[in-house]
DNA sequence: GCGGTTAGTCGAACCGCTTCGACTAACCGC
DNA sequence: GCGGTTAGTCGAAGCGGTTCGACTAACCGC
């Protein structure tokens, strides 16, 4: 920079204060500048930028390492995270900690290597989201607290997202409709989705008179399977489902597959917050409420980079309905009403 | 840290060789200089650090926009780099930049935010390494280019997945295996496994003299579903598939299950190189060989920071093959041969 | 008992940039 | 024509660390 300073003729402040526009520059000698900087092929160093302005241009993504393991949705949404990032001139840093790390959270977000942070998967009380407050690190939330009136977010909305499966379902004449949640686990540790969806469920199960039975599972296809043939044989007049669980919803058909059973003939299956890529995958195609993944990206970290710029005004907190994607698997109830229990041959 | 100094007695440079171990600080004096960073909660700040030391402790994930779009593999992939990058005191910067934007890419590398780059999506001519080994960057690659002796990498060995993929259906008695490539652009594209698989299955299926048919394909279920129809009509003999394409793999069993045909019963189903998570999601669940992303990742990341560190001797370079799980969509050639052509009912 | 290491410490220069205060010259309204 | 802004520029003081050279004291072998 001191060469460039020389060889334009103007002092480093001058250099500076063109290179950031921090101060009006003569339009000649900004000229000069920046044919200097061409000439020796000059670029600023970030560290040293970040180190004198105190403001690194780094924004944390903090990403669980999840037990659950991190899907397409995750992808799409680390994917436009970055790209929005990018787009403002901030880095993306990735901060794959546990759930429960707020000792390494503290020193990540003390060592003055980023502005501020986007959080993923919170929970409804997240003792990370304390920490922030606490400490005064600008915050995005990706899901939301209880107690989040005063903190930005975006967060998918599952209670309009579910009233809208259910209400589906309905629409095509299911009188009895079954929801299978995330596990037993994550609804206990206060698991926002889960607890809202199950929530809207319910209410609006109720709402709409339709007979309703709602259900943990874990996240895997052979707990779906299992659970299938609980719902069936408990409930003999279930025709529609919604599963708000990927990999539950594989099992689900493979158990509707073995019993002989046709989706969507015999059973309509509704999948809500699923990537469109793996509802691609099953046979037939799932009819999906898919999850604005990239969209939630690009909010939540545009909401963070405005207000670290002092661009925004007050907090920002929206919610995103996961859009309906009408695929294979869903169809008006059966005209006899459900199929006879298992063993029976169909028709 | 002139605070700790003063409050532990000693020089700003003495708790400098405390915190880094640079040079040998008494017993004493040491623990002295570590209560005083507990008593007023001392943290380094990482870009002062970074600045003066000139290593900046991030490393750059450089992770193509695909337009083939991200899936659980690369997601795994990301994670545990991440992961790996924190274990050694590492912090992983994303940057999503399209395969062929080298300005960017040189901005980037030389604004001194990082200190070593992990480039995903590698192609055999890349324009991306040269400028990386132009600019004297150090970087380790996943994924390879055709002239890569004298550079890191670690990569899927697509040449032996390929090839125990056709071993393992022509060990079932398949004699006439298919295969299923990415898209025709992607290869064109010089993209090193459509290239590598590619051969190495022409090569094998000759080896075995079993008969095959390769083909191309876009990576969208329609487009396996059009591909499966055209295959089985030129092959009538074909009872073998190899798909190296995730997407497509769900069109081929529709275009199956469509066709009145059964997996594996009739028609054996190989998927290589997809992730775990995506194959159960299928009925049946899809035989795999699923690639070892977690490990690619762990293997990336540590790789250049071993190298960045001066702890590793020469270059690494590292072949890691699929591993086989067998589901449900692999079996033995059916006994009679192929099934009849379209259109006839099987027996 | 003496030259040569080695452990342990200090002070100061420096990393490459931003920012603050100060200064000059032109421009403003009246 | 004069006080008050404003555009444009400079020099120097940091930002919070690392690192180099120098220095002292203890320890080494012979």
């Amino acid at each position: 920079m001191y060469d460039v300073a020389r060889r334009a003729g103007v002092a480093v402040s001058t250099v500076s204060y063109a290179l950031n526009g921090t101060r009006p520059v003569g339009k000649e000698t900004a000229a000069r500048i920046r044919r200097a900087m061409d000439e020796l092929d000059y670029r600023p160093n970030a560290l040293a930028r970040g180190l004198a302005s105190k403001r690194s241009r780094n924004i944390a993504l903090i990403f669980p390492a999840l037990e659950r393991g991190l899907g397409i949705t995750e992808m799409e949404f680390v994917s436009s995270a970055a790209e929005t990032a990018s787009e403002n001139g901030y880095h993306l840093v990735l901060w794959s900690t546990p759930v429960d790390d707020t000792e390494l959270l503290t020193r990540l977000t003390r060592d003055g290597l980023v502005d501020g942070v986007v959080i993923m998967e919170v929970h409804l009380a997240d003792e990370r989201i304390d920490l922030l407050r606490r400490t005064g690190v600008p915050f995005c939330m990706i899901g939301r607290t209880a107690d989040c009136a005063d903190d930005s977010y975006a967060d998918i909305d599952f209670e309009q997202t579910t009233r809208d499966a259910v209400r589906h379902l309905a629409g095509l004449g299911h009188t009895t409709i079954g929801f299978v949640n995330h596990s037993q686990r994550s609804f206990d540790a206060g698991y926002g989705p889960s607890v809202r969806a199950a929530e809207s469920f319910a209410r609006t199960a109720e709402e709409l008179g339709v007979r309703q039975v709602s259900r943990c599972c874990a996240d895997s296809p052979a707990a779906g399977r299992r659970l299938w043939r609980e719902l069936v044989e408990r409930e003999p007049d279930l025709t529609g489902l919604v599963v708000m669980n990927e990999r539950a919803s594989a099992g689900v058909l493979a158990a509707i597959a073995e019993q002989g059973a046709r989706v969507p003939e015999d059973y309509s299956i509704l999948s809500v917050a699923s990537s469109e890529r793996v509802a691609e995958m099953t046979y037939p195609p799932l009819t999906t409420f898919h999850p604005p993944s990239a969209e939630l990206g690009r909010l939540g970290v545009q909401t963070l980079i405005d207000s670290l710029d002092g661009r925004s005004g007050p907090l920002v907190q929206k919610l995103l309905p996961c859009k309906l994607v009408v695929r294979e698997s869903t169809g008006p109830r059966p005209a006899g009403g459900a199929r006879p229990p298992i063993g029976t041959e169909a028709p």
